[in-house]
DNA sequence: CTACTTTTAGTACCTGGTATTAATAGTAAG
DNA sequence: CTTACTATTAATACCAGGTACTAAAAGTAG
């Protein structure tokens, strides 16, 4: 990709891109594919405020260890921040870089999805299943950074089955809604 | 938690499970929290094949970059195995692991929803957004290690609205349907 | 030609190790 | 008590992949 010796910025710019895609390189390794001494790589770097090889191996560590734990290890998409079981729910969850499509910087529908149906389940406190969900609606686009505040409520309860409305909200303004229905698994299969 | 110094079997067997829970713990902390040299920690390591610090914080890394990508990076969730643009399209997606209730196994929706939803916005050949789901319903449990083949059909399209219905099927049996509205934004706005 | 930026080179030093050799401590058996 | 053996610790040379700093060389614009 980067055939000819760059100038300066251009090969800055190209330097951070490149260690986005593949953070595991050394500054050897990047001398040769910049065609430059190890000292410029080294110095670009600096400028550019990108700490060395093992520190940067260190954090994609670190944060995709909390991140694997957020995405698939907790029963709960989010935070939860207040929680009456039974009755309502919130929950609060910050839009990150791997959540949105790469062009638009909108966040996927799917953890918005995730985050409200969550919270559904933990408002009931029992073994339950998800057996429908009606009525979903994305009213404006949530975008990198925003924080969404995820309220549900169970409006109601019909035997074993659980009705729960989710809201969710971006800076005061509702950016999604659903009506999720449980069936609790307590008793009889 | 380990006070005074083990015999060697007990301590090898705790530094194992040590570093299972936290990895990024340095020779020195260790030979600190063990209560013996710095010697007789790599000596322990050696025995018991345990790679140095640096090799333990890569490898947490690299396994975990791959996941984020299989999660969080790609346009769609689960493999494509037939696209007809504009039309319809297949994908399918194994449950492992991570996409499961630990006591139950059962896949959580959120999963086969990100499944649905990246499928539906992949057969509109578009930039568009999802405004709106309707009847989302989810039929039987999805266990670990199932194959969920989901099938996505156009169904309407009223000027940029799109109206895509997508099925996924289990063993041949119907495990979830919803219909997904998207609007494209390829001219206005 | 001069001034300035950019690049490269070189050196001392750092962390967290490996690899190896050797000394020391602890303990059980004869 | 001495011997034998294991476990532990110490010491030393070396390595990767750097930081931090100084200085020389090359490139470029006025």
């Amino acid at each position: 990709m980067a055939r000819l010796t760059l100038p300066k910025k251009a090969r800055q710019k190209a330097l951070l891109e490149r260690l986005k895609a593949d953070p595991f390189l050394t500054d050897e390794e990047l001398s040769d594919i910049f065609h430059v001494s190890v000292q410029t790589i080294r110095l670009d770097r600096l400028e550019l405020g990108i700490p060395e090889l093992r520190e940067r191996i260190k954090s994609v560590a670190e944060r995709n260890y909390e991140k694997i734990r957020a995405i698939g290890g907790p029963e709960i998409v989010g935070e939860l921040i207040e929680l009456e079981l039974g009755k309502s729910g919130i929950s609060m969850l910050t839009a990150t870089e791997d959540m949105v499509f790469q062009k638009t910087k909108i966040v996927r529908g799917q953890y918005i999805y995730a985050q409200a149906e969550s919270l559904a389940i933990a408002v009931i406190d029992a073994k339950v299943a998800l057996i429908g969900v009606a009525n979903i609606k994305y009213k404006i686009p949530v975008y990198l950074g925003d924080k969404l505040v995820a309220k549900a409520e169970v409006v109601r309860r019909r035997g074993n089955k659980y009705f729960v409305w989710v809201k969710t909200k971006v800076n005061y303004q509702e950016a999604f809604r659903g009506k999720f229905i449980l069936v609790s698994m307590d008793d009889g299969q």
